[in-house]
DNA sequence: AAAAATTACTTTAAGCTTAAAATATTTAAG
DNA sequence: CTTAAATATTTTAAGCTTAAAGTAATTTTT
């Protein structure tokens, strides 16, 4: 009947309020940190992290993919790194519209200072939250996210 | 033994990553969903369901404290809801610094448009998860944003 | 090989976001 | 009552974000 319909609907958007707090909670928090400890931004941290784990670089259209941010948004943020000597832009022999962004020996070194604190930051803040419990969340949380993978 | 300390804050970090990934799901959808179909935007729709709840209206000051954004921030989107014609400022008897902005009968007709809207599009995006699923997550991350409403 | 279509990336315009500085008003202290 | 402090909001500067339009280079069609 509808009233156990209306009720359900409530409960999940009660649910998805609850994700989003603590989402941007996290977020607001590792902003924070990024930006009093080590002057840079979450967005130039998640661009060194997908280059870092492709050590021959990502083309500009491939960062955006993995990213899921638009193509446009990249650029500037890849500017700015390239401005501070965190990346460098690399010329594909034969195709002279793309390049490769990939992190310089200093880009690479200051990411993994990052890194280690990130993973400190994270622990820190999900600190009442047992493993079990953790993995309880990440398995909970796949079911809504797979809608999406498969779009 | 430090071993076991590190997959413990590995596999946070991991329900870090899925939570986020399922909020910026969602809230893309949401964003597009209010974009497309109302010509309007996620703070926005927050802020006018903010003001639907206080019917008596709220300073500047409340509703960056309840959305827990900037006050400056605020400034800009009441803006543009006054100009839609969807808010309006009410001074204040007595202290010339402050108004209450608060939803026309226009702003308040249309948010109960979107608000049915919404919950019927969050109802989809969690479809796959049960009613007892949902309380589940929303316990479990209760622990996370707790943390929080310390400071 | 010339024209058309596709691909890769950048630029632009509009809006959101913050911290910090600026403005205006009210309240408290002396 | 005058000065100082506190309060409420706006403005500014910098950065992030997107969609849409623009530029340049490559590939496919004819």
């Amino acid at each position: 009947m509808i009233s156990r319909i209306e009720t359900d609907s409530k409960v999940r958007v009660r649910t998805w309020l609850k994700i989003l707090k603590t989402s941007n909670f996290i977020e607001k928090y590792l902003r924070e940190r990024l930006r009093n400890d080590h002057r840079t931004t979450l967005p130039r941290f998640d661009v060194m992290s997908a280059l870092q784990r492709s050590p021959n670089g990502l083309k500009m259209s491939e960062l955006s993919g993995v990213l899921k941010v638009s193509n446009g948004n990249i650029t500037g943020i890849i500017d700015r790194l390239v401005q501070e000597g965190h990346v460098e832009r690399i010329a594909i022999q034969g195709d002279r519209r793309a390049y490769l962004a990939s992190l310089t020996d200093k880009g690479s070194k200051k990411f993994q200072e990052y890194a280690l604190e990130h993973e400190m930051w994270i622990n820190e803040l999900l600190s009442d939250i047992s493993s079990d419990d953790a993995e309880m969340i990440t398995s909970l949380l796949s079911s809504i996210t797979e809608k999406g993978d498969l779009k």
